[in-house]
Parts: structure tokens; C-alpha cells; sequence
DNA sequence: TTGGAAAATGCAAGCGCTTACATTGCGTCT
DNA sequence: AGACGCAATGTAAGCGCTTGCATTTTCCAA
């Protein structure tokens, strides 16, 4: 399928050097002199050689490549994140190669398999919700790994994320402090994804510490889409007791309902409160423009990239960091209307 | 940094074969007895063994993947359509590589060295800006590779795309049918990105054949971002002579400019009209909604993917595959305001 | 000028896998 | 019963690269 490309043996040859030299000019250029280099560089362009990566791998047992799985690519919520981490990673002249799994923890696992199996030096995962299998395929291998987007205390994986649960639960104090009684939930998909799961249980949290009075009517989950937003939205609002709130698990959901409440005719937040979380760019283009739960996105990425290289290179031992999220106020959350 | 992992040698001894068997059992398991297969299959799990990527690279010259750049990940132009590209691979057990290049032809070229030297089989690249050094270099290679999110008759590369130009000229008509007379645009930043650059010649073309008292009165460049649109916006309408619309680059754009009009009390489409490219999910969730530039996304990047694996096969020769866009009319475009 | 240390380079042994070719084993036909 | 053919398996030669160690070259101090 390939034609015949020149090897390194090829560039020796024509540079009159061994292929020792010639792979030092590429590993350790500062251990061959400069006149010898420039030689060698030359014919390597004359040529257009590129190391091959499989030998290059089976000889040095090191890639310098780490992988990232993502639940998915079709929205922003993890776009800006894995940029970050990836930018990361260049800094220090490591490709990321990025899969995703579709939500699917099977379909992850597989997926970390091929990564691996792709000799990645390391790898980022989203949360932690995954097979047993998983965990110890990873530990058996000894590949270093971290947890995003997520953040339990304990020891265990390496997380570098921010706590999930008690964003949603502070959000959800918000809301009830605006005088809500009757809220919804648009969740994303619980099963097998641990953050829509803890800002779930942190909208409950907060419900049973709030008022004796307010209560959570309903919870619909849905997946991550504006469709699935503004179905949910719909259904919620046909029944009999009509949410004056809708606290939603992430920002596409609540676009998703806030777009299906223009459509009902409600109007936000006068009629009904919408709340997101992430706060991605589509929290700003919708109107009103969403109250949500900030994370620092770009931060994370970044310190998840040192943290995986370190963690590679030997340089640090396993732990954790966590990022604060902060809940910030736009106009799709107001006060409750007069019942 | 990896400890030592089994190889295919230790499969073959514990299971009491030659390692040509145990990688047969990998690569054509029809050519072993079920019996010996099963026993080898037994062994695999319990060592936890993976092929190593390298050897087989190596020794195969084959990696069943292929690349794909993309110039960012961080909206959602190219989500949808890398998906599928992703998910059309995958139906022939083909793994995805993505890389972003930022719009810079420079970090591309590198990113399509690295591929390559990762032993990519093939590569999807995005619009059909880059080096003469670029395409050299993949010429030598013999890489098969396709072109997308664009698309031009005649020989040269494949092109699974679109006609940039003419959808952009189609959408400014329709903006002059509406009575506009008075038309800015905002582009995307045209150097090194051909898409932006069609789509703003489009524009053009509609103006030279459009009615003689029409006129494009300004332009704007602007890096894709709800900002970017936001920022472009304010600028035009500060202008002397305010266009009654505003023709934008990309769905992103459009929503900045959306937002911004918002902003400074405008209201869109009665005193601006907006328009759009891609539709992408943000163009739902705004209000008004978009009109704007249908884009099969995900018809194009399954051709794409069919179209590549079949090159790699060698059982399709270079061609290419252009789909139809449709402008799909929402709320952001309407009549003219009364002067 | 020369001895010797340090710097530069070469030699060659694998890394884990695939695959062309060789060998073995078994059922079948005469 | 012996010969033959085919299916199953084994043998071993690399694939392109890195790297420990050996060798050569360079350069300086005496």
C-alpha cells in the first residue's frame, strides 16, 4: 500500500555517516557536531525523510504520544478543555490522538484498548464511572491515566476536575433562594456518566436541605442535545404542576429548553427560570443569556496536561487537583412569579 | 517507562505454539483450527495481552488508521461531520487520529508530518489552502488524501465538499430578494482559508450580477468566534450608513452579530437582517433563529470516509464528490426596513 | 611533538511482529 | 497399503529504529 520510502539507512548512506548518527541528529542533536548535522538535516530534506513511527516505537518503547477519550465531539462541552490539553501537551512535544465513546462505557473501553494498544504513553479519561475491567486493565498495563472533569477526594486515579455535586447544589441554593418552590430537572443521561449523575444528586442535596416547601416535581434525563433540552422542557411543562425553575445538567440542555419555552410562548425568566452548567460560548448566544455554573475549562485542560506528562515521565506520584467552579449570574434565572 | 508487557512470544509459549499462530489467530483466524484458537485465545486473556503497535507496524507496513486536521476543535463546524467521517471508519475497523492546526498552515504541515510519521494510511484535510511543499510532501508519500468542506471540478486531489462560492452567491441573492440594498459582511479570516475565502467571493459574485443599486458597503474579518461576530457587528453598525443586512461567514458569526444587535437594542430581523453558514445546532438555539446554509455534514463525512479507505485499498482511484447545499430560512432574514 | 582525555562517530544487537516458505499430519483414493 | 493433496502449523528472515559499548578523531597541556 506504501511505496517505498527512504529509512534512515538511506540518509546514512548519501550523508556519508552511520545510522547511529543520523537517529542521534534527530534524539540528541546536542551530542553531534554541528558541520556533521547540517549534512545530515540536508539530505533528510532532500530525501523528505520522517522517522518511521513504528520503528521508532519498537526500538525506544516510548511514543511520546498520550490519548484522550471524550464521551463525544458533537458539542463544545469538552472542545475547549481538550484544546487546552492538547496545547499542553505540544508545549512538551506530545501528539494527543482523541477518540471518543459515544457516552458508551463498552464502546470507552474499547476505545482505551486501541489507544493503548497504539502504545500511548498515557492517557485522560472523562470521569470515572467505568468498568472494573477497565481500571485494571489499566493498572495491569501501568499506564498512567487521569480522571477530568471530576473530582472526588480519597486516593485512588488522579483526578483533575472540579466537584460536580456541589456546583449543582450551590446552583440549585440559588435558585430556591429566588424564591422557587416547584423546580424541575433536566438531567443528562445518569447511567454510566458519574457527572450527570453528582449534579443530579447535588440539585437533591440541596432540596433536602432547602425549605420545607419546595420540593423537585420532576426529573427528566435526557441526552446532551438542544432537542433533547427542549423535549424535556415540553413534557415538563404539560403536566399538571408546571415548574416556575428548570435546572438543566448542562448548558446545551438548557438551550434546548429555553429554546422550546420561546416556543410555548413562556417567557424567561418571567415566567419560568432555566439554569445551565459548563457555561460554553452557547450560554452567551441564547436570550436570555444563561445563568450556569462557570468552569474553568482551559485551566483544567492545561493542569491535566502536566500533571499526565509528569505523571509519564516519572516526575510526579499520583494525586489529585481540584478547581473551584463559580456560579455565574445572567438573565435566565429571576425571581419566582407570584403563584 | 512501561513495564514489561507480554509479548507474542509468551502467548506462543504458554499456549504451547509458534507465534505464527498466535498472530494468525489476530490476522486471519479462519487459517486456524478452532481448537488451537480457542486454547490461544484463552492464553490472551490471561496474560492481558495487546498486540504492540510498533512490531506491527513495523512488520506489516500497514496501521489501519488514518488522519485527520482539523482546524480547531473548539466549535462545532466540524463536529458533525468529523463524527461521521469517525463513524464510517470504524465500520471497517479503521481508527481516527485528529490533530487541529489553529488556521495555520504551518502548525498543518507539521501536523501532516506527524501523522504520516505516525504511520497514518490516508488523511482528511480541511479546504484546500496550504503549501505547494504541503502537497509535495504527500505526493512523495504516496498518502492517499481527501479534501473536504470543499470542493472544485477538475483533476488535482479529491474533493468531498461543497461549493462554497456558489452557496454564499445563492444566500446573498436570496438577502437582495428580500430588498436589501445596503449589505455588509463578516468573514472569516480569508488568508490561508479558502472556505472563508469562497464564501466572501460568493458575496461578491451576488453584488457584481445583483441590482445596480446594491452594495456590499463593508467588510469584516473575524477569527470564528461569537466574539469575533459580536465585535465585527458593533464595528459595522457604528459606520455612517448602517447596512440593513448583514451576510456573516458562519453560523458562530452570525449569533455574535445576533448577540451584539441585542446589545445595542437592535432588532433583528426588523431593523438588521443575518445570515448565516452551516447550520449548525447554534443556529436553533438563537432568537431569531438562522437563516442560513444547509451543510449535509454528516452525508459528506461518511463519503469521506468510504471515499479514503477505498483509496487506501486501492480499490477506487482519485475522484471527488460534491453535495448540494440548501438555504434553509428562518427568522434572522426578512424584508427590508423602510428607509 | 606527543600522550591522553573527551568528544564524535560507528558497530551491532535487538525491540515485537508478520509472512513466505518449509514441514508435518491426516484423510482419501487407487 | 502406499501415494497424494490439502490443511494446519512451524521456521526464520526481516521491518526501521535506538542505544550500550567500542572505536576513532580532535584538541589541549605538557
Amino acid at each position: 500500500m506504501r511505496h517505498a520510502l527512504p529509512t534512515l539507512e538511506d540518509v546514512a548512506r548519501r550523508a556519508g555517516v552511520s545510522t547511529a548518527t543520523v537517529s542521534r541528529c534527530f534524539n540528541a542533536p546536542e551530542r553531534v557536531v554541528a558541520n556533521t548535522r547540517d549534512r545530515v538535516m540536508r539530505v533528510v530534506q532532500e530525501l523528505g525523510y520522517t522517522p518511521h513511527f513504528g520503528g521508532r516505537a519498537l526500538a525506544s518503547n516510548r511514543t511520546n504520544t498520550v490519548g484522550a477519550i471524550i464521551p463525544t465531539m458533537e458539542n463544545a462541552i469538552f472542545a475547549r478543555g481538550v484544546q487546552a490539553f492538547q496545547e499542553g501537551l505540544a508545549e512538551e512535544g506530545v501528539t494527543l490522538l482523541v477518540a471518543s465513546s459515544g457516552y458508551n462505557p463498552e464502546q470507552e473501553f474499547e476505545q482505551i484498548r486501541t489507544l493503548i494498544g497504539r502504545g500511548a504513553d498515557g492517557l485522560l479519561l472523562i470521569g470515572e464511572a467505568r468498568s472494573r475491567e477497565a481500571y485494571d486493565f489499566l493498572e495491569r498495563r501501568r499506564i498512567p491515566y487521569i480522571i477530568t472533569w471530576n473530582y472526588r477526594a480519597g486516593d485512588g486515579p488522579s483526578f483533575v476536575g472540579f466537584d460536580n455535586r456541589q456546583a449543582a447544589r450551590r446552583m440549585t441554593e440559588k435558585v430556591l433562594h429566588y424564591g422557587h418552590r416547584n423546580l424541575a430537572a433536566i438531567a443528562g443521561i445518569t447511567s454510566g456518566n458519574d457527572r450527570a449523575a453528582d449534579r443530579l444528586a447535588g440539585v437533591h442535596d440541596a432540596l433536602a436541605k432547602g425549605p420545607q416547601d419546595a420540593r423537585l416535581s420532576a426529573v427528566h434525563e435526557s441526552p446532551y442535545s438542544l432537542e433533547g433540552g427542549a423535549e424535556a422542557f415540553a413534557e415538563l411543562m404539560r403536566r399538571a404542576d408546571p415548574p416556575t425553575a428548570v435546572v438543566c445538567g448542562n448548558d446545551v440542555l438548557a438551550a434546548g429548553a429555553n429554546m422550546q419555552a420561546r416556543a410555548l410562548g413562556l417567557h424567561v425568566p418571567q415566567q419560568v427560570s432555566i439554569t445551565g452548567f459548563d457555561d460554553i460560548d452557547l450560554a452567551l448566544a441564547v436570550q436570555p443569556q444563561l445563568t450556569t455554573v462557570h468552569v474553568p475549562h482551559r485551566r483544567m485542560g492545561h493542569a491535566a496536561a502536566n500533571l499526565l506528562l509528569d505523571l509519564c515521565s516519572g516526575k510526579a506520584v499520583r494525586h489529585s487537583i481540584q478547581f473551584e467552579t463559580v456560579i455565574v449570574e445572567r438573565g435566565s434565572l429571576a425571581k419566582a412569579p407570584e403563584s
